[in-house]
DNA sequence: AATGGGTTACGCGTTAAGCT
DNA sequence: AGCTTAACGCGTAACCCATT
C-alpha cells in the first residue's frame, strides 16, 4: 500500500515535510527599504509643493510614467485619500472619475502638506510599511517554478507541461480536454510529450500563514476540482490524475493537513497531495499511468 | 467578566503576461 | 509602448465561542 498524505503526519512530525522559503529579518531591510523609497518620497514632496490643490496633485502624479507613477500612488492614497483603491489608481485614465466621484473627500493640500512635513524624511516608517508588500506572492511563483523545474529534470522526455511558472493566465482546462466545457482554471497541465494525452491537473499554492478562513475556501475548491475530475475521467474511460501541490507552514496550521489527507481520500488513488520534500516518492511514473 | 484562540470577511500591492 | 488583467500570498478588524 503505498504511503498517503496523511502518513506523512505521524507523530506530528509533519512539520520536516515542509518547504521555506527564506524571508528578511527586521530591523535588516529597513536599510533597502529607504533606499527603494527615499526617491519616491522626494518626488512626493516637490509635487506637494508644485500642485494647486489635492486633486491637482492626483492630476501631476498621473502625468508621471511608470514604475514610480504607481508608487507616487501609494502615497497619495495613504496621505490624501484612503479611499481609493489602488486598483482603481492602477488606471490612469480612471483619473477624472476618480477626481468626480472621491474628489470632496481628499484631504485639503494644506494640511496634507503640513502632515508630510511633520514627518521625518525619509519616512521610515512608511518606508517599512510598503516594503511590507514587496514580496506578497513572490513565494507562491517560487513554489510553482521549483515544480516545474523538477518535472522538467526528471519525466521531461515522456511528458510536458503547461502553465505559467509565474504570473500569466491559468490553464483553462476546459481548452485542452476533449469534452470538458467548465471553464475550471487549473495551475498546470502534465500530458503525454507524444500523444499530447492530458495525464495530469495540478493546482498549486504555498501558505505562508494563515490557516483559518481561507482553508475551508481551499479545501471546498479543490473538492470541486477533484469531482468534476472524476466524473470527466469516468465519462471519457480515461484516467486523468489530480496533482495538488501545497507547501509552506501554513500546511501545519488548523485542520488544513486533515483536510488535505480526507480530500486524498475522497478522490482515491486519482488523487495526491504532495509537498516539494515529497515528488520523488509521490509523483512516478507509476502513479501517472496506472 | 475576562481571556484568548479560532473564524469570517475583505481589502491589499507587485509582477509578468496579454492586449490594444 | 502603455495599459489592463490574472495570478499570487498577506494582514487584520470584528466577531464567535469555549474556558477560566
Amino acid at each position: 500500500m503505498t504511503k498517503k498524505f496523511r502518513d506523512y503526519k505521524i507523530k506530528e512530525n509533519n512539520a520536516q515535510y515542509i518547504t521555506f522559503f527564506d524571508s528578511e529579518y527586521y530591523p535588516d531591510y529597513l536599510e533597502a527599504a529607504l533606499q527603494v523609497y527615499k526617491p519616491v518620497f522626494e518626488q512626493f514632496g516637490e509635487l506637494l509643493e508644485e500642485a494647486e490643490n489635492s486633486s491637482n496633485l492626483l492630476e501631476l502624479i498621473g502625468k508621471e510614467s511608470n514604475p514610480i507613477r504607481t508608487q507616487l500612488m501609494r502615497v497619495f492614497r495613504k496621505f490624501v485619500s484612503p479611499d481609493t483603491s489602488v486598483e482603481m489608481l492602477k488606471k490612469k485614465t480612471k483619473i477624472p472619475e476618480i477626481i468626480r466621484d472621491f474628489g470632496d473627500r481628499f484631504r485639503e493640500l494644506e494640511l496634507v502638506r503640513e502632515r508630510y512635513n511633520s514627518r521625518p524624511f525619509p519616512d521610515e516608517t512608511l518606508a517599512a510599511m510598503f516594503f511590507e508588500y514587496a514580496n506578497r506572492g513572490e513565494k507562491g511563483y517560487l513554489l510553482t517554478e521549483a515544480f516545474f523545474n523538477w518535472f522538467e529534470e526528471k519525466f521531461g522526455d515522456e511528458y510536458e507541461i503547461l502553465g505559467p511558472i509565474k504570473a500569466g493566465r491559468d490553464i483553462i482546462l476546459s481548452e485542452y480536454l476533449e469534452g470538458f466545457s467548465n471553464k475550471v482554471p487549473a495551475d498546470f497541465l502534465i500530458r503525454n510529450k507524444n500523444t499530447k494525452e492530458p495525464k495530469v491537473v495540478g493546482f498549486a499554492r504555498y501558505d505562508s500563514d494563515r490557516g483559518g478562513s481561507q482553508e475551508d475556501d481551499r479545501i471546498k475548491g479543490n473538492r470541486d476540482n477533484v469531482t468534476e475530475m472524476i466524473k470527466y475521467s469516468r465519462d471519457t474511460n480515461k484516467t486523468l490524475k489530480v496533482l495538488l501541490l501545497n507547501d509552506g507552514p501554513g500546511l501545519t496550521l488548523g485542520s488544513m493537513w486533515d483536510d488535505y489527507s480526507s480530500l486524498e481520500d475522497y478522490g482515491e488513488e486519482n488523487v495526491r497531495v504532495v509537498t516539494l520534500k515529497m515528488l520523488e516518492e509521490r509523483v512516478t511514473k507509476d502513479w501517472i499511468e496506472e
